[in-house]
DNA sequence: TAGATTGTTAATCGATTAACAATC
DNA sequence: TAGATTGTTAATCGATTAACAATC
């Protein structure tokens, strides 16, 4: 209906958090525009591929001046989500969660952090980051009381099991999965799968081509 | 010189962790022999993608039979260099640090830890998974008499600058930077910078595409 | 041998880069 | 207006898929 938008490759999604990060960065510099020309030799990539990335959304440039570097920082953050202000729980609050919920980050891009959770008697009840860790009972009555959009899975494997099914049920549309498990849900929820030792073993795979042609 | 090998591109060197995982996951279920076409139907990637990508390092298959899981399973180890047996270092023992330490994927991948570091007073000399935490003084002393490879640096934005010098100094060969900023080192030291944040917008952005298209 | 499945070449598809007319 | 830089089309490059001969 109406104007048949190209889907947008995802390729292209996939870059933008970087642009984000830059021109956030150039934000707090007080540098108010930029051209093209000048992102491409700060960011390592080509003039072409950021006019043509940012042209899948439609024109934010002006010809003969650059892009205003604010409008172009909102309207990524528009694209990417970030303006609605998504409601976010963590489910694990052992290292992992603990880290996550002290990463400023995600509340400087517009994530607020609700609530945390875990079944260890222990921990439940101490306080991170001024929000006091919920029981796994209490799961159901906080999320249909608080409208959260997206689960933080710190949780061990085994565990992930059984959470996942209450998660959707609750009305949980995003996982943003630490377990190492392929999750399977419904179609209307998005899940993104952190495989942190694949990272490593990229680096294992450089560290070690470069020893090859190095010495 | 020698044989003209084609260097293998970097979209398949990425995919091959999956792949790792996948096949110790099949042997760790008892599989010892699987044709293109079943794991092209357990990963949902083509079975031409890998055996293209399997190609790229020179044929571990067999016409008629397919491949030895183990046998692959060991190849794909080699390749990414986990049959070295890097060790490793982290600096920072808070949660985040912490978290990796426990990270039992690690040691299963063939990386070894060492080391844990970190400044503050309170935490040196307490035990995270066995390992004493040691003072960042102790840092060239340790490096010196232990051959390290890889340093995990798990500690905040601004502690990055005065480190990574120090690191690169010791012989440090590879860093997994967890610290969101773009290190510059020399050319013979390998760097994966891992941008968590990243991953929750390219949820955040999923989840808004399916809230327009779905209801 | 017949059947299966690889290794590899060729065809297609998509993404990146180059070029330039449009326009601020 | 002249200069700069976009938006966009066209050219190139690379990656994925399809097809099939080689061979276990």
């Amino acid at each position: 209906m109406g104007i048949e938008k190209r889907e947008v490759p995802f390729v292209v999604v996939k870059r933008l958090p970087r642009y984000y990060r830059y021109l956030g960065e150039l934000l707090r510099q007080g540098i108010t525009r930029i051209s093209s020309g000048e992102l491409s030799s700060k960011m390592g990539v080509t003039a072409s591929q950021i006019r043509q990335d940012f042209n899948c959304f439609g024109g934010f440039g002006q010809q003969g001046y650059g892009y205003n570097v604010e409008k172009l920082h909102q309207e990524i953050a528009k694209i990417l989500g970030l303006t609605h202000g998504y409601k976010t729980i963590i489910i694990g609050a052992g290292h992992l969660g603990h880290a996550l919920a002290n990463h400023t980050n995600f509340a400087k891009r517009g994530f607020e952090l609700v609530g945390i959770f875990d079944k260890n008697p222990e921990v439940i009840g101490t306080e991170i980051n001024s929000l006091s860790v919920m029981a796994m009972e209490e799961l159901e009555d906080f999320c249909s009381s608080n409208r959260v959009d997206i689960a933080i899975l710190a949780l061990p494997k085994k565990a992930i099991v059984e959470v996942v099914p209450r998660l959707v049920a609750a009305g949980i549309k995003g996982l943003w999965n630490f377990s190492y498990t392929d999750l399977a849900v419904p179609d209307d929820v998005a899940v993104e799968n952190v495989h942190l030792s694949d990272g490593l073993m990229t680096l294992s795979y450089k560290l070690t081509e470069k020893q090859k042609n190095g010495d």
